[in-house]
DNA sequence: AGCAAATCTAACAAAAAAGTAAGTATAATA
DNA sequence: TATTATACTTACTTTTTTGTTAGATTTGCT
């Protein structure tokens, strides 16, 4: 599909799904929703999400951060410290992202989150 | 990410994401519920989203299919008649999918259905 | 006889996504 | 001096997804 079609650029289901329907986003997402202070660092989310590789965790964190879901702070100290979070877009989206969780937990057996 | 690890099978985010987060099954579930007899055959679906090939909207409809979002009724006729509709499994994921879509259009620039 | 209709399926090719392993940077620490 | 810590990036390979084209089916119409 390309993404340059009119359909793509005027349809707000291909826009959800070029922004956040794919296989980490929605981890991404919950996780930061779910954090006690709203802020995770890197390898923190890696722990979360164990069976995604690093280098798959960094381009969904970039492709969310491109998209205004979260945002990215780098303090400049040795070794590397980077805090993503969600933005008030992102933080938007999430009453209808945990509508889909419970959904998914009340019509699907046997389920937990993580 | 191999779907027979616990997480696939315990997490609901990872079951949303394999049963309805790809690129055609959003547009599926919408034009299914948007219908005014809630029914569609497989012709007029693809009219609907024409820039999705026909192996892919049936892949597609298969994948629901099989995940009880949508039911298939076949009528023994020639040429071929193949009705589609939501279940009630799908019909009871509607709201959360239409939440989303409202939330897109409320959150992107000249966004309209299809 | 030949073609149209509707709903696919099959075979093959191309493109995109994902996996894996190694490497980078640099200050602090042992 | 060697190691550790963190957050990546890069190069390369493999897997998965998607696109494309052609064909199957079979009744009825021209």
């Amino acid at each position: 599909m390309k993404e340059s079609r009119v359909e793509y650029l005027t349809c707000p289901i291909r826009q959800v799904v070029a922004k956040f329907c794919d296989k980490w986003s929605l981890l991404v997402l919950y996780s930061l929703h779910a954090s006690d202070t709203g802020v995770m660092r890197f390898t923190e989310l890696h722990k979360h999400m164990d069976d995604c590789s690093q280098k798959m965790l960094s381009s969904t964190l970039k492709n969310l951060e491109k998209h205004n879901l979260i945002s990215r702070k780098v303090y400049p100290v040795v070794p590397p410290k980077v805090e993503y979070s969600l933005t008030d877009n992102g933080k938007s989206l999430m009453p209808y992202i945990m509508g889909l969780i419970v959904w998914a937990k009340e019509h699907f057996e046997d389920v937990a989150v993580h």
